[in-house]
DNA sequence: TATTGTTATACTCTATAACTATA
DNA sequence: TATAGTTATAGAGTATAACAATA
C-alpha cells in the first residue's frame, strides 16, 4: 500500500509525543546541569556504568546512537572530572574498559533524586496507574521493534559481510 | 510525601519512552538531512509556517524551547536558503514577520512523505489502532500538563511583575 | 585483514549579554 | 519602561577521516 500519509490520530499522537518528550528532556537537562554539572548524555553513561561497574567503549556505545569519537570525547570529559577511569581491558588489549569511580557513583546518587522528581512531576503526575502501565507496555513494544530494525544510519557494527 | 523514587513500572516506562524517542529522533534527523538538507528543528519551523503562512518570531518561538538568539540563527539559515522571508510586521513594527516561500512550502511537501514513512515504520508499525489511540490520549494529557506547568527554566515571557 | 579506540579538524548549534528600535 | 528582535561571542557537542595498536 505504501500509503504516504499518517492517519489523523497518528499525527496528533506523534506531535503530542514529541512535544512532551522535548519539554521533558529540556527540564531534565536543566536539572542535571544545575545539580551535577552533567549533560543528559553524560548522566546516561554514568547511570549505565553505575549498574554495570565497568563497560568497554563498544558496550557503552551500544544503545546510544553515537559516533565512536563522540563517545571518546564524553568519556574523556568524565575521566577529567574524576568520575570514571579508563584502562585497557585484560581480555582484549584493544578494548578500553571504562569504570565508574566512587566519586562518579556518589554523583549519580546525589543527582538521581532530583532527576526522578522532575520526571515524576512532569511526566507521571497527570497519569493514572493504568495510564503508566499502558504507556510502559506500548513504549516497550515500540522500543523492541526499533531495536529489531536494521539501523539504516549507524555504521553497522560487527557486520560480517562474509 | 515527596517520595524520591519512581515505582519500578514508572522507571521502565520512562526508560522505554526515552530510548524509543531517541532512536526515532535520530532516524528522523537522518531522513530530513538526506532528503531535504534540513535539521529537525528547521523542519519543525517550516512545518509550522506551512500551516500558518506567516508567524512572528515570538509566535514561532512558542512551543519551541529556544533562546531567541537561537531562533534568529535558524531563521537566518532558512532565509539564506530561500525557504522563508523576514519583514517587519505591519501591526507592530518591532515584530518580525516570518513567511514561508513557495520554495519552502515545496520543500516541506517533498520531504514530508519520507518523514511520515520513517515515523510509521519505526513508531506505529508495531502498534494496534487501540494502542495508537491510547498513546495519543496519554501523551496529550502529559503535554497539556506540561504546558500548564510553570517553566522553571525558560525566561518568563510576557511576565507582568506588577 | 578486521576490530577497538583515539586524534585532528571542521562544523553546527545553543546560550548569554549587550545592543537597537519600536510600543 | 517594557517588549521584539539581532548581533557578537564563546562554548559544548558531534561527525568524518586518518591513524595506531591489538586480534
Amino acid at each position: 500500500m505504501a500509503d504516504d500519509s499518517l492517519a489523523p490520530g497518528e499525527l496528533q499522537t506523534y506531535f503530542a509525543l514529541m512535544e512532551a518528550v522535548n519539554v521533558l528532556q529540556h527540564a531534565v537537562e536543566q536539572q542535571l546541569r544545575a545539580e551535577g554539572d552533567l549533560s543528559s548524555v553524560q548522566f546516561g553513561l554514568l547511570a549505565r556504568l553505575s549498574d554495570a561497574g565497568s563497560l568497554t567503549m563498544t558496550q557503552l556505545a551500544d544503545g546510544v546512537v553515537y559516533s565512536r569519537s563522540g563517545l571518546t570525547y564524553q568519556a574523556g570529559l568524565l575521566e577529567k572530572a574524576g568520575l570514571v577511569t579508563r584502562a585497557p581491558s585484560p581480555d582484549d588489549e584493544r578494548a578500553t574498559l571504562v569504570t565508574i569511580t566512587e566519586r562518579g557513583a556518589e554523583l549519580v546518587g546525589r543527582v538521581l533524586p532530583g532527576h526522578v522528581e522532575v520526571v515524576r512531576r512532569l511526566l507521571f503526575a497527570p497519569l493514572s496507574e493504568d495510564d503508566v502501565r499502558r504507556l510502559g507496555e506500548i513504549m516497550a513494544t515500540v522500543r523492541d521493534h526499533m531495536r529489531a530494525q536494521p539501523p539504516r544510519s549507524a555504521a553497522p557494527r560487527k557486520r560480517r559481510t562474509t
